[in-house]
DNA sequence: CTGTTAGCGCCTTCAA
DNA sequence: TTGAAGGCGCTAACAG
């Protein structure tokens, strides 16, 4: 490329870095060596230029099943978003939850000198966070160690659980308040805060809850856990479930009852899943913001100086399973 | 490194990357190198090596809406398991299906010297690859150029249909087949293909197709369509459901209608996704091989001398909704 | 305003 | 069996 257009390495390099500017060089040599650029194809090559400035323009991404095909994987989706603006690249590996596989990946990261480091769980959690993973320069996305200076990203539950109870006491709801599901996952900071935020708006509005039904967080589960419910007699007025999966098995055990929504019961969700929009009706929920989280946490990793700890907001999406 | 082991960096690159025997060196030199190696943490730099090796053990991954939490995503987490167990990475780009994205991730990948790419979508399509990609070191997933020299990786849809077919062969039917479905969107393979099998196989069965309800791959769409055919007086003896989403559509519309799956009617889909798993009862679905795909397509990226065309075969999920 | 020089960390010829 | 030297492609000092 130097000698393609006749001058040396270095202009060339000031000008197709955009600093002719800045270097005051000639405009008729800009001219020429932009066009030799162009008619011999000429790619900078991004490995030597990191080598040199010790900057790779990527983001290393170790995930434990988020690439799985679950709704999480949207979390990868915005972070993917967010690179391509900062002009970077995101490099991912997914571990199946494997320990060992956790240690290669982070070295594999390290050694390829990423800029930054992304560490996301599908499901949020508390944990320990390999210990490989530098302090700065790393985010954990959608979970958090108390013990380490690593900044997180995780969704606001709590106030999406307030926001949950709220739909509900729009609609004038004042009794009969059953929330399904109770996080199984050790650890899993979602259920509890879920539940705090719900039972807190509801506290405030004199309401209680009437019952928690205990199951995990899948449609047979809650399916088994309503229904069970209903032919013990229990008339709920309305359902707070944990997640859109659990929606769905409330809304086959409501049917099998031969209960209407929101007519006899209203039902509210959590996640914003597509699943939620397949609902008939379509089911209120409380947004998992995963696209924004993983959007944000670029940015985190990106700021020289990052907030330490980030809530991003659960908006509340439409749907008919409200009065 | 070189002087912390007290040899030189020719000694140190030998014994590091395995070649110690080949070079036969002394062994307690070797020993002593290691050592060196452990005690200061040493990891050879990749992005170093990769200059001169002018290799970066790294994957280039173009999709377009791939990442962003459909199902389709688990190509990725093939693809993640085949390329960690070839000591390689994913460098993953999502385009939106914006074709300039698309031009720049291309780009991209190039500047990083990738050993290979693999252009993901996440419907299976017949389209025009980006003239950037060079003809060898790259793989279409789930889509294919039929006029480019470049390997691809699809579904066998055509057998699937077929499977489907046999599924409800077994069961006995052999009249009131109503398909519901067909693929809108131009250049997909997924729709037309598998009608293809489910006629081909039932009419060797002597079988015909009662009727094809016409409708948006979407549980809205289906459930109209489907209401509507049962509105109408349609009374199907089983429905081969293009996709799960349909298949959700349609048990609402045969609940609306009092039916009883499988009893009433037999029901057969495509996909495999979870909410297969999800609907009461559970629906058998001939699985979309996202996983297989992805290994398979990274097997094909590094495999010098590749066939042309994969087709990775679709297996049938069991379920209840066949009697 | 532009060219020369040096070196990022690694691997590979060539000598010793 | 090991060391010294050169260069992958690029950019940051430093001259001129």
């Amino acid at each position: 490329m130097a000698q393609a257009a006749g001058v040396s390495a270095t202009t060339a390099s000031y000008i197709l870095n955009g600093r002719a500017q800045q270097m005051r060089i000639a405009g008729d040599t800009e001219e020429r060596v932009r066009a030799a650029a162009e008619s011999i194809g000429y790619r900078p090559d991004r490995n030597a230029r990191s080598l040199r400035t010790s900057s790779t323009a990527a983001i290393g991404v170790i995930t434990d099943y988020v690439a799985s095909g679950m709704f999480s994987s949207r979390m990868l989706a915005g972070a993917n978003a967010a690179a391509l603006a900062a002009d970077h690249v995101l490099v991912i590996g997914e571990t199946d939850g494997d320990p060992r596989v956790t240690q290669l990946l982070v070295s594999e990261m390290l050694d390829r000198r990423v800029d930054g480091l992304l560490f996301v769980t599908r499901t949020s959690l508390r944990l320990t966070l390999p210990a490989e993973l530098p302090d700065d320069r790393t985010v954990a996305l959608n979970c958090v160690d108390d013990a380490r200076a690593v900044p997180s990203v995780l969704p606001d539950e709590v106030a999406g659980g307030r926001a949950a109870a709220q739909v509900l006491l729009d609609a004038g709801v004042r009794a009969g308040v059953v929330v399904v599901g109770v996080d199984p996952t050790p650890n899993a900071i979602a259920g509890p805060a879920r539940l705090e935020g719900i039972s807190g708006r509801l506290a405030e509005a004199g309401v209680g809850i009437a019952a928690v039904l205990d199951c995990d967080w899948t449609v047979d589960q809650a399916f088994a856990a309503v229904s069970a419910h209903l032919a013990a007699g229990g008339r709920p007025r309305a359902l707070v479930c944990l997640n859109d999966r659990i929606a769905m098995g409330a809304y086959q055990a409501l049917a099998e009852f031969g209960l209407t929504i929101p007519g006899d019961v209203a039902v509210v969700s959590f996640d914003g899943s597509e699943l939620a929009g397949w609902l008939r009706p379509k089911v209120v929920s409380v947004e998992l913001p995963f696209a924004a989280m993983g959007r944000r946490a670029v940015e985190l990793v990106l700021d020289p100086d990052p907030p330490s700890q980030v809530l991003v907001d659960m908006p509340v999406q439409a749907g008919a399973s409200v009065s």
